[in-house]
RNA sequence: GGGCGCAUAGCUCAGUUGGUUAGAGCACUAGCCUUACAAGCUAGGGGUCCUAAGUUCGAAUCUUAGUGCGCCCACCA
């Protein structure tokens, strides 16, 4: 016993059997295997980023999976690796920069590039490190990488491919450009903010008619001069009678119609706005919708462009819309001025209002490739869990827009797209091309931008095992079962490799896509690193170890949804992962350093053994059900439930009768039927909880019907149809434990103390006593009885208390501690429980329509349960009457 | 504003095609240092299954409306 540390200590264990398997070479797929595969892919992390709690989650469930398909004797391969992340390495890497008084623009492209892998190398990947902490069995030989040699070519083979189909193209877009910096920033660079503006209403004269007009509301009058239009509701009576005629720009006195289109708010405002569709990303949709000319009126800083009047040229765009509604007021063309709140779009770099601008763009066709999309999932071949999100994934589909795969960043996969100084025309190819495609000049100048960071990563099923060639991994490797991720990149991402596994393979990806839940605080609230409200994984494996913090998040996360977590929920793990270790404990004490343990016999296993061999083929049985529908947190709920309510509460309570007796048979049947379920639970626990089932399973005795590879991770996972049952034995067992239940309750309600031995007596049929009287030891120990009689005719003693059951009616002398008052009262409540119950049943089966029209086994169940409640009803009664007279 | 979803014990959630007395974990209460574990054992309290109507012999479960909440997308000139 002293050899046993009375907790589990993680820390001795955890890099021991790390390094076991990874000697052992288990995680590493073979390629030519004959098991039959399943494939997982990681969704890849960022190479900048650190492990958070969603990791945690979304990794672990991974880890489950694979560790149960492995010991299922699958050839398992979960593909590691990272994504290059265009915007966030190069804001990290242009960090540094500023803090070494440098700049990317100063260094020039190449050398900036450079400074990127450099970063890479140095700080990026830790993620995955921080991965093998948490127990991850991926196949660390295969990790890959968006923008390694092998990747980028798959990238570069998918745009020549798409190109080649006409489904690339180059076409319009406003990007955030960021008028200090003079570059267009990303989307993920802009952050919104409200600031106290204007709103200001002007008027636009009517065409050949100065008197009349319109009103316009804007908070960006200088935009004025790009005006392509003035757009009302098509309903709005005020302006009804002048759509489709024409009114006048103030200053540059250009004629512009007035058109209708729903998305204006005629209560918003004046009901009438302008329309810039080079300045205004609303406005450029409008402009596309009703075929209007597009006019920029700034240069690159923000100033003000030729375009615009005299006064206006070369004036900050802000000095100009100070000067727009002073010449406004004095043409008194100005109506009024409101002040209004309103969000306006920063950049995150120099912290200026972004303009948006007109520039060329690429973009992917998508209609086409949805097409494929849609009917997987809606003939079901592609399906999701939980089912629900299915609709958002054909919402998107059914509406899908061009996607623009270009970035203006330098990180990233290069667009391969030449322009030609000579002709004009693009050329592109799986090779930098040396000549123009069109007229061989040489004159040739690459695109300056790059490509979307999931223009990569919609790969990810493909690249990483070799495609576009067909090599034996792409073969054995892909599709992939079941995709693990997170529902916000549903679009990003999910949707995309569907379609382009359609398109390069004519296949999908994965069948199965799983939406793991959403971390959050104890207010619901995401977590986030801007409130600090986190859980740093890799803290609190230090402080409980892997295996609690893998138990505790799947445990608390349903499919889906969102889970509410905080540290202390970290406990509950520990707790049961230290009772795990006590059960190990007692057990190894028992067993006196026996190598070995007896083959099971049925003919000599007591009643407990059995229940408790049941007991493991049923878990085993739903935990594989659980599984199969991706329902982790119920598989893990059917294995706590197994490990402390069934062994240790009630197997182990009930097998130290014969464990503490003498080195009889009984007692190796015990201890045998004691160890196979413990050596089951560890299997059933190992992809749960690697660590601590692997210690335990390596020191455990051999069972003879157990095998004993050199490793937990490679064992065979308990398969019900290979598990012994006891059907029988385990209902009647269940039965013994209902009454020893209701024992202990009598007992409480009496305050009899626990030490008190008691007499009992039970009265019920044949069979019922005789499975008493075989089970009076366990009885006698687990309910505090010395003296058990039952049968038939056994009379009701005096002062006693009474509790009833299915076809029994238990009589617990309780003599001196016997209260009166408060026995009446307990058994007038009872009386009318079960009254209740009688009365409910009475009124169904009294029912002509129930009797007519319910399903036989309803009426028949209805009507047996009628009699043991009846029968149960008069035995409380009887004893009611005798408590009161 | 558009789309989707949720509402069951104090909290987090199960509840499988409508059919036993609606369950679990945590939390709470009481009694126990019973030699694996006090990070434990035993027992217990606690629910008009959001509201209203409907379908049905029968509704937590199906339909409709209302209320409250969440998520995603687009954001107001």
């Amino acid at each position: 016993m002293t050899q046993f540390d009375t907790t589990y200590d993680h820390k001795k264990y955890e890099k021991k059997w790390w390094n076991h398997w990874k000697e052992g070479g288990w995680f590493h797929a073979q390629a030519d295997s004959k098991k039959p595969t399943y494939t997982i892919l990681i969704p890849p992390p960022n190479v900048t980023a650190r492990l958070h709690m969603g990791h945690g989650l979304n990794n672990t469930i991974q880890d489950i999976l694979i560790r149960w398909k492995r010991m299922q004797g699958f050839n398992c391969c979960w593909l590691p690796g990272t994504d290059h992340a265009g915007i966030a390495t190069q804001m990290m890497v242009e960090k540094s920069l500023e803090s070494e008084g440098t700049s990317r623009t100063e260094l020039g492209r190449k050398k900036f590039l450079q400074k990127c892998v450099e970063w890479k190398d140095e700080n990026g990947g830790m993620i995955i490190e921080q991965l093998k902490r948490l127990g991850a069995s991926c196949d660390w030989d295969r990790e890959a990488y968006t923008m390694s040699p092998q990747l980028s070519k798959a990238v570069r083979q998918i745009f020549v491919d798409l190109y080649s189909k006409g489904l690339i193209y180059r076409g319009e877009r406003l990007v955030n450009w960021d008028p200090v910096l003079k570059t267009a920033i990303s989307d993920d660079e802009v952050v919104s903010e409200e600031v106290n503006g204007n709103l200001w209403y002007y008027r636009y004269p009517l065409e050949g008619d100065a008197e009349q007009g319109v009103v316009i509301a804007t908070t960006r009058p200088e935009t004025m001069f790009g005006d392509t239009a003035v757009a009302v509701h098509p309903e709005d009576e005020r302006y009804k009678h002048l759509i489709g005629k024409n009114v006048i720009v103030p200053f540059v006195n250009r004629a512009i119609p007035v058109i209708a289109d729903d998305y204006v708010k005629s209560e918003y405002g004046s009901g009438c706005v302008k329309i810039t569709p080079a300045h205004d990303p609303n406005d450029f949709e409008m402009g596309k919708r009703h075929d209007l000319p597009f006019i920029n009126v700034m240069n690159l800083d923000g100033s003000m462009n030729e375009i615009c009047p005299e006064p206006f040229q070369n004036l900050d765009r802000f000095e100009a819309r100070k000067l727009v509604i002073k010449k406004l007021k004095e043409s008194k063309l100005l109506e009024k001025t409101e002040s209004n709140r309103h969000a306006v779009p920063f950049s995150d770099r120099s912290k200026v209002p972004i303009e948006p601008r007109l520039s060329k763009q690429w973009y992917v066709k998508m209609a086409e490739l949805a097409k494929p999309a849609i009917e997987a999932a809606k003939s079901k071949e592609l399906k999701f869990y939980p089912p629900s999100w299915e609709k958002t994934y054909l919402h998107w589909l059914e509406n899908i827009q061009d996607w623009c795969i270009s970035r203006q960043l330098w990180w990233g996969h290069q667009i391969p797209i030449w322009y030609c100084d000579d002709c004009g025309e693009v050329s592109t190819g799986l090779e930098d091309p040396s000549e123009c495609s069109h007229c061989q000049s040489s004159n040739l100048k690459q695109d300056e931008d790059v490509l979307d960071t999931w223009f990569s990563s919609w790969l990810w099923p493909l690249s990483p095992f070799g495609w576009p060639e067909e090599t034996q991994d792409l073969k054995t490797f892909f599709p992939s079962a079941v995709l693990i991720t997170a529902p916000e990149i549903i679009y990003l991402w999910v949707a995309r490799m569907v379609m382009v596994g359609y398109f390069t393979k004519g296949a999908l990806p994965f069948k199965d896509v799983y939406f793991n839940a959403t971390i959050c605080d104890k207010q619901g609230r995401k977590f986030s690193k801007t409130l600090g409200n986190g859980i740093d994984p890799l803290k609190v494996i230090d402080q409980f170890g892997a295996d609690s913090v893998r138990y505790t998040c799947v445990s608390l996360a349903p499919l889906g949804g969102r889970v509410k977590m905080a540290e202390t929920d970290f406990e509950a793990g520990n707790k049961f992962i230290n009772k795990i270790w006590n059960a190990y404990r007692f057990l190894m004490g028992k067993l006196d350093g026996k190598a070995t343990v007896a083959s099971l016999n049925p003919d000599v296993l007591d009643l407990p053994s059995k229940w408790l061999l049941h007991e493991l083929s049923e878990t085993a049985k739903v935990m594989d059900q659980y599984f199969d529908k991706y329902q982790i947190s119920e598989a893990v709920e059917a294995l706590f439930h197994l490990t402390w309510r069934s062994y240790c509460d009630w197997g182990l309570e009930a097998a130290k009768d014969a464990l503490d007796g003498k080195p009889t048979e009984q007692r190796e049947q015990t201890l045998s039927a004691l160890v196979y379920v413990f050596e089951g639970i560890m299997r059933l626990a190992a992809p749960v909880m690697p660590f601590i089932s692997e210690e335990i399973w390596q020191n455990l005795p051999a069972h003879p019907a157990w095998e004993k590879p050199d490793s937990l991770m490679i064992a065979k996972y308990p398969k019900v149809d290979d598990l012994p049952k006891f059907v029988e034995e385990a209902g009647q067992w269940k039965q013994v434990q209902d009454l020893i239940s209701h024992v202990r309750s009598v007992r409480t309600q009496a305050k009899v103390p626990p030490k008190d031995k008691l007499a009992a007596f039970v009265r019920c049929d044949k069979q019922f006593s005789d499975l008493l009287g075989r089970c009076e030891k366990w009885i006698s120990r687990l309910a505090g009885i010395n003296a058990l009689a039952a049968g038939e005719g056994i009379a009701k003693p005096e002062k006693c208390l009474v509790a009833t059951g299915k076809g029994w009616t238990l009589y617990v002398p309780v003599g001196q501690y016997l209260d009166f008052e408060k026995e009446k009262s307990r058994l007038e409540a009872e009386v009318k429980r079960v009254e209740r119950i009688v009365k409910g049943l009475e009124g169904k089966l009294n029912n002509p329509n129930f009797v007519k029209k319910a399903p036989k086994e309803v009426v028949e169940q209805s009507t047996a349960q009628l009699e043991n409640m009846q029968g149960q009803l008069s035995s409380l009664r009887e004893n009611l009457e005798s408590i009161s007279g």
